[in-house]
DNA sequence: CGTAGTACATAGTAGAGCCAAGTACCTTCC
DNA sequence: GGAAGGTACTTGGCTCTACTATGTACTACG
């Protein structure tokens, strides 16, 4: 039926374009993961807003490995799963650096233009 | 020669997609503009971190009005130029509002995960 | 009269997120 | 023991958007 909500969700999609890259990348340098679990912990701290689809994650940690930013490695649970887990190379690093450091100006920009009437917004 | 920035370029590419459009809503919101205008007004505001391409501006333009969020009319200006203004529609409005509160949403939850060591960013 | 700035348009390309479907393993329940 | 559902990964094809490049057209400057 969809009232007003017409792009919305085309526009969500869009938004985490580019986005996917430094939000794994982030989550990796805490700590190794597999894929699945990578979903589920971004899931997770998000408050579910995040959601990463099969067809979304696991192209990007593929990327993430040909350009050398992550390194994974199979393992074998005791449940008998293959797991590829994957940790962030010290080029990865510096890359997560930069992408957020990009991220910041580029929020700020959208700030400065885009200003909600609204304030801050996070609540602890 | 690019050493370290690789995909930098892309990546900013990437994070601009939907943004697009709530970026020049935003502007439009404020007062009526033609393209070009709106295209100035977006890099002077951004402190030139912004520079929107002809190939996005223009096509974007077209989508917002064929959605009914904008509204256009030709001007003739004194040097015999021709130029579209636009305004937002009040459907255009609702959806703005609607995007901003996304963007708000979307934007706490990268920070939420993706937190660098830095602070809130934002300087008043 | 060529160059630069203003102002708009659009065909074609690249890239990212997603849908859908498939493989394969395990546990739970009837 | 067979169906169902969760775990875990893969991939082909689709859509959407930003960008490149090119073209049109008018004005102003030298």
């Amino acid at each position: 039926m969809t009232t007003t909500t017409y792009g919305l969700d085309v526009y969500r999609r869009e938004l985490l374009k580019g986005s996917t890259e430094t939000l794994i990348l982030s989550l990796l340098v805490e700590q190794e993961m597999y894929g699945y679990q990578l979903a589920k912990e971004m899931e997770r701290r998000s408050g579910g807003y995040f959601h990463l689809k099969e067809g979304t994650l696991y192209p990007a940690l593929h990327r993430l490995e040909r350009d050398g930013l992550i390194e994974g490695h199979w393992e074998l649970s005791e449940t008998g799963q293959s797991r590829r887990y994957y940790q962030v190379s010290p080029r990865g690093m510096d890359r997560l650096d930069a992408m957020l450091a990009e991220w910041s100006t580029f929020s700020d920009a959208v700030n400065r233009i885009a200003r909600p009437v609204s304030v801050p917004a996070y609540v602890a």
